[in-house]
DNA sequence: GTCTATATTGCGATAGAC
DNA sequence: GTCTATCGCAATATAGAC
């Protein structure tokens, strides 16, 4: 009945540390989250640390999966790439609930996970959606005086944010207000009509 | 020459909190980078929880002043409303430079400083983008399919992640490309533009 | 591979002198 | 109001039995 420790381990440290800010978890509580004993995280981590970089690179897999299959579609129209991103974004969040809370963690107060895991992912994201930007402006479709290095962002910011505000938003909307899809839909909308060029 | 540590200790502990998390950050820590001595923080504020919601609440200073002159300008058309909220989110910055940074921290792991200060204050900057948007659909002049609730979301999102997401920025942009006027200005003309009802 | 027991360090908070 | 010294506790990590 011992399932896989490691696993468990990895699993049971995911919404503790999304929620709590690495500093603020104590190993004795990750173990007791996983059913496993104190000294299983030094022995298959080899530390508390360990564990959080082991939890991240779990936690980005489905990005890794995704830049790799997104990096033979260059020849989509620009706006279908962005497309592309903004259902990444909902799809990561559905697989893993915890990525978006824990790379916001990461870039508002970085732990040594930021470095070691984090840095790595995220310019393969920018790039992909700079990309993007720049050849919409080079055949038209976007406005031409868009700034794409802050364009980035702001298409970052304007899908991610809502998964972080979550909590937040349940006390403000009715309940019934809140559907991911719809959310990041709506969101991609506004952002691509706000983009586009205008019609003469 | 002792001039006023109570002070003294809130600045200091603003960019500590902001940076390392409220866990991650000894009261040790926090008295040295005062100038002061570890027994202060108990002594003026109770320990360290006590300082870090002092010190939130200084953060939110600005903030607090911003809504009460903004009460009186519900006669604005809705699109100058928003552009004040816009104006709200990088003069704030200005002037507290980790407000942002503190706001998603608790937003992503909350303290007790999130109920005993950040929620105070938002519901009534989402009241205040709310209430434009409505009257803004109202009017005709944005979309009327628009999910009122999730584009106030969305609006904060595209506003506010670049300060947050500002150290990882700097590392993928030009240093020249980074103005904080500059980015505020092109997101809120995206968002603006995203909402508009299209011209027939 | 998993456990208990423990070594060691650093924490937050305060008593009491000044 | 500020200091030093210290208490009591919880933290991470590991040694060694099983």
């Amino acid at each position: 009945m011992e399932k896989d420790t490691r696993l468990k381990l990895i699993e049971a440290a995911a919404p503790l540390f999304a929620q709590k800010s690495f500093a603020a978890v104590s190993v004795r509580e990750l173990a007791q989250a996983a059913g496993a004993n104190i000294a299983a995280v030094s022995y298959h981590y080899g530390g508390k640390e360990g564990l959080y970089h082991a939890m991240l690179e779990y936690q980005f897999e489905p990005i890794a999966e995704a830049l790799e299959r997104i990096q033979t579609m260059s020849s989509l129209p620009p706006a279908e790439r962005l497309g592309l991103y903004a259902s990444l974004v909902a799809g990561v969040h559905h697989r893993r609930p915890y990525l978006l809370r824990l790379v916001h963690a990461e870039l508002t107060s970085p732990t040594s996970g930021f470095e070691a895991v984090v840095k790595k992912y995220i310019p393969q994201i920018f790039r992909f959606i700079h990309q993007a930007l720049e050849e919409g402006v080079a055949a038209g479709e976007f406005r031409p005086d868009l700034d794409i290095g802050l364009a980035v962002i702001s298409l970052a910011g304007i899908l991610n944010f809502y998964f972080v505000a979550k909590p937040m938003a349940r006390q403000l909307l009715p309940a019934s207000g809140l559907s991911d899809e719809k959310y990041v839909s709506q969101a991609f909308a506004i952002y691509l009509n706000g983009i586009r060029r205008e019609k003469p």
